[in-house]
DNA sequence: TTTCGTTATATCCAATCAAATATAGCGATT
DNA sequence: AATCGCTATATTTGATTGGATATAACGAAA
């Protein structure tokens, strides 16, 4: 019997996602590259898609979780606030904290 | 600061998705009606897909989850084993044990 | 043997989603 | 002023999904 429980997270702001982990996957590659199309390029996806799940997190975010600059030497490119780094840890944490439930929960359950 | 935090479970069987929330909300609309076809209209989704996801169960469970009967009074029908049964009972409460355990988690979470 | 409502399955069409492409603006550096 | 790589956004194309529709088989009961 080799079941496994998977589960998937994410954080609601007035009934809309704010965090998920597609976003927070994004924030980190980010984090990594400092620059919004490296993400994407990293992540294998396009821009655009990118550019929609960063500009969703901003929209509904009441703090800033990225500063860009536009322009400039190497064009620019997008950081991540203090406050957009605490989000990825606090995410992760609790996500792996579900994880680590829920294989317990599953080892309870032996009637499967 | 209203966050909410919501999860969505699902069990996998050998790397594909053996049950989740739409299946055993099917399920259980099956065991209320006797039928796979009146399930899904009270589901308001379409025969085929209701098919695909109980075909999609029936596949991977190494028990059988139902029963069908084709023809005869009434057309035939389809009704829950007690193994399906016992599915839906540990599925969900599995999953409100992941939400009252994600519930806390966000309370200790204050620094968001 | 005719009827009935169901299971089962194929086909066509619409809608939705994502990828690809194109274009424009930005500003420090040169 | 020219360049460069990035952000920003619209448009078009392609793929995948799901709905609607049609058809057949089934078997107990009338």
């Amino acid at each position: 019997m080799n079941y496994k429980i998977k589960s998937r997270i994410w954080i609601e702001l007035d009934g809309e996602e704010f965090l998920g982990e597609g976003k927070v996957k994004l924030l980190k590659a980010i984090d990594n590259t400092g620059s919004l199309s490296k993400a994407a390029k990293t992540m294998k996806i396009s821009y655009k898609k990118a550019w929609h799940l960063l500009d969703a997190v901003n929209n509904s975010a009441k703090k800033p979780v990225t500063v860009k600059s536009i322009g400039g030497k190497g064009g620019g490119g997008t950081k991540l606030t203090v406050y957009g780094k605490s989000l990825i840890v606090n995410f992760e944490e609790m996500n792996e904290k579900c994880w680590k439930f829920l294989d317990v929960q599953l080892e309870n359950i032996k009637s499967l």
